[in-house]
DNA sequence: GTTGCATTTGGAATCGATTCCAAAATTGGT
DNA sequence: ACCAATTTTGGAATCGATTCCAAATGCAAC
């Protein structure tokens, strides 16, 4: 049995395929008799309006779609759990797709923005060069969060990621760090902004550069433990080492532990985004809340401005506050 | 600047939309002159087919939808992965969506197949009935993952949980358990039927149903520290602990250190799904290993069949190997 | 230069839902 | 019963890419 089509309805109705469309999209100007006819045969034939024709009829789809490295990620999750809670409450359909870092497949997924498969992007982790998101932003309906790309017509969402390492660390200095270590990543932008507010943190303190350890590599709980290695190797060792993330910071602290030296009094670990890995982590970690459920509405907001009001550039970055929690694997 | 359409490629190089056309889907009919002018007019007008008018022609999107309960499951990522590798090798895109458990959500996105936005659809974790899931999958192009609706129509790939669940308990019996209690989630088809593969175990071992404790709840760290807070208040106390998943077990591992007892040696614990959870527990969990990877290729490998041969009906579950994962939350 | 065959091209029809316009039906007032 | 105002309806045009068919062109051989 092949797909009804809006014929078909209007023929088993007796009505035009015009008042069929018009019951279909609760146009007000429908008899109360017809609109019956024409439910009644919908249920009959099991009737759906096919995407395709209502989207290139209508030139918009109510689909956004959101792109990531990682689906894995605590804050992506939750950020996107944010984004479509939003979405839903416009009547938009919000979708994820991973890169996995690789490139081509962003570019086709890119792709569904510029061919109108989607109505809108949301940019977590770009693998992309920034200008190239810089040249999209411009033109597209594109928000980033997390990242965002130093432009002048960059739309996103974030926290203040050097704002918020400066603020851990200095509590690391606080709570008595005097040898600081950091375990970061370059390869991001949020990555780099960490790393100045650290510096910034430690030399406010009066440490010079060549007192801080600084390793990076990937984000994860193995490049984690293999980093700290890496430190402990150090002479004098660090006292306090303040990791990029949470799961980073887990194999840190596992590292340390099984080196023999105890978090926090022989080295105290701070990790970043307060996910469930820094409640997992014995002792329970020191880290910065980000409030990545808010970034995800936000997003969506700020990109449903974009898509409805399309000349309006009221473009603009936002930053929502994050908050240091004070755990068990620094000195409190 | 409006989007440029074909007919404003074909006037701008000069040639008929056919041709355009015929250019943009590699048709080996169009001389090399053609080819030339119309991708110069494509580059210079910065054409790009709409999805929309391409797919209502085509009827069909090469676009698939993953549903899933929550992103942050480390099986779903990794199934997931699996998923999106098949189907770029075949020319499709893959998307997934959170339903969060919520029904209508649910809904609307299954409704993305009815109406023709995808065309297939692979389902991790339905929150709908199971009769309706049954429904969908004699229709439509549905392939089930890890849960696995019993059904004769059900399409689906998981490992086989009984038989896991079984070979697991029987570790914990051999390597000396004698109290068996199982943290289980009896919602999901697949948490009743790692329940089965445990009772069985156990009973084959002599062990009467009385002897065993049961307590079901969230899948989540906290419910597992909080299930096995109710478990540490029986006596005697259970010598070893079976729960169905690696988070869960990392909360029980930790409650049961954080009552001043020891894993394994007071209480063994195993968990299930091999995630890097289990790695990141201390002591590592000994635990089953899904082929979460494999099962996304196949999951989609089985859907492209469904897709492309819509009158064949070779319907059938398949189960990958599990692995035992031995590590020293139990005794070895 | 003509014939025959293969290659290339143009253009109309098509996919299915929406929307606009004019025509038809209904309503209400007198 | 008639007119005007309003509500409801039918049907054609439209969105943009694809595809089919017929026409046109190119090429080779004689």
């Amino acid at each position: 049995m092949a797909r009804a089509t809006v014929q078909d309805v209007a023929k088993t109705a007796g009505v035009s395929v015009g008042t069929v469309s018009r019951v279909l999209n609760k146009s007000p100007a429908v008899s109360e008799s017809s609109k019956e006819k024409v439910t009644a045969a919908i249920r009959q034939l099991n009737y759906r309006p096919l995407a395709s024709a209502r989207d290139l009829r209508r030139d918009r789809t109510m689909r956004i779609l959101a792109l990531a490295k990682n689906l894995n990620s605590p804050v992506i999750s939750e950020a996107f759990r944010g984004v479509g809670d939003a979405a839903a409450s416009s009547g938009y359909v919000s979708l994820i797709a991973p890169t996995a870092g690789d490139l081509e497949r962003e570019q086709q997924l890119v792709d569904m923005l510029r061919n109108g498969s989607v109505d809108g992007l949301i940019m977590f982790s770009p693998t992309m060069p920034d200008e190239d998101v810089n040249e999209m932003a411009e033109q597209l309906s594109v928000v980033q969060v997390c990242e965002i790309a130093d432009s002048e017509a960059a739309f996103g969402v974030s926290i203040d990621d050097r704002q918020a390492a400066f603020d851990i660390t200095r509590h690391l200095i606080e709570t008595g760090g005097r040898r600081l270590a950091m375990i970061g990543n370059r390869a991001a932008r949020s990555g780099r902004l960490r790393e100045e507010g650290f510096r910034q943190a430690a030399a406010e303190a009066g440490m010079s550069p060549d007192q801080m350890l600084f390793v990076e590599g990937e984000f994860d709980f193995h490049s984690g433990r293999q980093l700290t290695r890496k430190l402990l190797t150090a002479d004098p060792l660090p006292d306090a080492v303040f990791c990029g993330s949470d799961t980073v910071a887990a194999g840190c602290v596992r590292e340390i532990t099984d080196a023999g030296l105890r978090v926090p009094d022989d080295i105290a670990v701070a990790g970043f985004d307060d996910s469930i890995q820094a409640e997992m982590c014995v002792p329970e970690l020191t880290t910065i809340r980000q409030p990545a459920y808010d970034m995800g509405r936000v997003a969506f907001e700020a990109l449903f401005a974009r898509m409805t009001e399309p000349g309006e550039h009221r473009r603009g970055r936002t930053f929502l506050p994050h908050e240091l929690v004070v755990r068990d694997s620094t000195k409190g």
